[in-house]
DNA sequence: TATTGTTATACTCTATAACTATA
DNA sequence: TATAGTTATAGAGTATAACAATA
């Protein structure tokens, strides 16, 4: 085995460990993973039509449907006609919304900075160091 | 904001974004989530009994029943009855099944390595340092 | 009497098929 | 004729309630 390829082991292993871990501190609501899944997906990346939403969560259309509906229900987003296409709209998040994610967000890194502080000053700087190249691994 | 909340949000968003992209890549089966979700506890944690194996996955008791069968049927698990108590019995992983848990993490691994193969030695080397830190920090 | 595991049954979530409105 | 979105309906998956076997 490889150099690299041991690294890819044990960096696979620690990170989806980590993952796991920061899901589960995630902000109680009474709202589905789809809900929650369909909101972060449109506070990364702006208005999207149902159908782009869709295509992102990797659902069926009707399956978005039923999810809209209910966070249209629980005032979390809204829908605005698009300009040009009288067929589609753009849907958007609410105030209440962005604050349930911002929640949501304070939550698991309230729960990280914790444990981040227990560990040496060298340990943060390692890390530090570390999350710029873990992030760009996603983009490679 | 202080030094180690900002390195818990970008570490946080990083980590997240990398355990999604490693989903991603799981073995294509016809199983369910939660079934292979049982299969990748059963290899953490050796042979467990129905109901310890519905307390580690957070699901109610016939839940799992449903989760095993459809293991059984596939002859990815094996029940042995426990020592002293002949309500309980233990559930093990096949061959089949530890097989198929293996080419499921050599796949993520392969993508892994591969994208690590892109970075430069000096990048490799931070994420050496940084993979036992991060796997630290679940143990905290 | 309490606990493990299962069966019976209902609810939630997602899918496919069919329909409406607009391009 | 094709596409966006919805409605109708069926299929997984999980839950609660009730039951059988053992402690």
């Amino acid at each position: 085995m490889t150099k690299t390829a041991e690294l890819a082991s044990t960096l696979r292993v620690s990170v989806m460990r980590l993952g796991r871990r920061l899901r589960a501190e995630r902000v109680v609501t009474d709202l589905s993973l789809s809900q929650m899944a369909a909101l972060g997906t449109l506070d990364r990346h702006g208005a999207l039509t149902p159908r782009e939403l869709a295509d992102h969560e990797k659902v069926q259309p009707p399956s978005m449907t039923r999810v809209l509906a209910g966070l249209e229900e629980r005032g979390l987003i809204l829908r605005t006609p698009h300009q040009t296409d009288g067929r589609q709209h753009l849907v958007t998040l609410t105030a209440d919304a962005k604050a349930l994610l911002k929640e949501d967000r304070r939550r698991r890194d309230a729960w990280l900075a914790q444990r981040l502080a227990e560990l040496t000053q060298e340990e943060r700087d390692v890390l530090r160091a570390a999350a710029p190249v873990i992030e760009r691994l996603t983009h490679l």
